[in-house]
DNA sequence: TACTTAGTTTAGCACTATCTAAACAAGATT
DNA sequence: AATCTTGTTTAGATAGTGCTAAACTAAGTA
């Protein structure tokens, strides 16, 4: 195994990463535990965004010092949400991965599969409530009933609310 | 003391609470957990906001089985966040606690200090990185300098897209 | 076949967070 | 003053998570 590779993928073998590219990985790491990823998973995908070319496992990790199974398991993550994309080198062995810049497209899948879901959930939460309370109508005093029922209404209405300007959302980043 | 009070206040006592409060207790207790925080803190208010009558801290322990100490705590999250308020029943010296119903008014003000304060940082994190790549022009292969601009270009956009549809989120909510 | 390389999985450790139980503090009541 | 009641704070148990190092798998190379 010669250094062919190395020429072919430019030279981003051991050097010192340039600070822009150390900022973001910071903030990446960041942002990432304030959605509640791992760090190390934010950490990963900043570092690729800059990147002029394709990484290594090998690279990822010497570059932000994580360990090999940390580069495994984070990268398959990134894999399955559609933020990195593996890409074959020729006539190397190893796995090399790129970021996906388009992260609109990131935002608008997150989008249906959190917020879409959130507000299916909440809508149907509801309405069991709503049915079970008609169920044990009876098991109540009415005036219990009575203030339960105009509280769940409250809910009804902040829901349809919500619902409302979903569409809204959606148009804004589709 | 006699049971005066509990006349004053309804018959909330150790009566077992209807299904439908359960239900929203339940969950209450999930969603907090969605936006990390303690389960515990999300039942509470999912009590409360059903409750016809306001409750004590120990009503509420006993409600949904939960200890003292974690009533106490859960309880001055709640009140610092605006979410319950406590009462003041005559000739009582415990603490009541009612649910705040204006659920619009706690998301409101959710979104100014979470939202909006996070667009901001997201703004100044990446006018920082394109300082420091002007910073570092001379260090970098002129390909990459390039490539690092571009890409911290497209960041840019996606916040100014961000920023634009904030004002108009407001509109929705305020 | 033995050896190297790349990548995944596992075991263990450290750290955090929530909860309970118990100690504690502060008032009110007897 | 002594005791009860209410509420806060602390100490400790438990669970969950993310990370590393090492064991393991698989596939190419000598």
């Amino acid at each position: 195994m010669e250094f062919v590779s190395q020429i072919s993928t430019g030279k981003t073998g051991s050097k010192q990463l340039p600070r822009v590219r150390l900022e973001l990985v910071d903030v990446c790491g960041r942002l990432a535990q304030a959605l509640s990823f791992p760090r190390s998973v934010g950490e990963i995908y900043g570092l690729l965004y800059l990147s002029p070319d394709p990484m290594s496992a090998q690279e990822i990790g010497d570059a932000i010092s994580i360990s090999k199974g940390s580069v495994s398991t984070g990268t398959r993550q990134l894999l399955t949400h559609g933020c990195i994309r593996k890409v074959w080198l020729q006539e190397e062995r190893k796995d090399y991965f790129v970021a996906v810049l388009e992260l609109g497209d990131l935002i608008r899948s997150a989008y249906d599969s959190i917020f879409k879901v959130r507000a299916d959930n909440a809508e149907r939460h509801i309405k069991d409530m709503v049915e079970t309370l008609a169920e044990e109508k009876n098991n109540l005093s009415q005036e219990e009933h009575a203030i339960i029922k105009e509280r769940l209404q409250r809910l009804v209405k902040l829901q349809k609310r919500a619902t409302q300007f979903l569409p809204i959302l959606e148009r804004l980043i589709k």
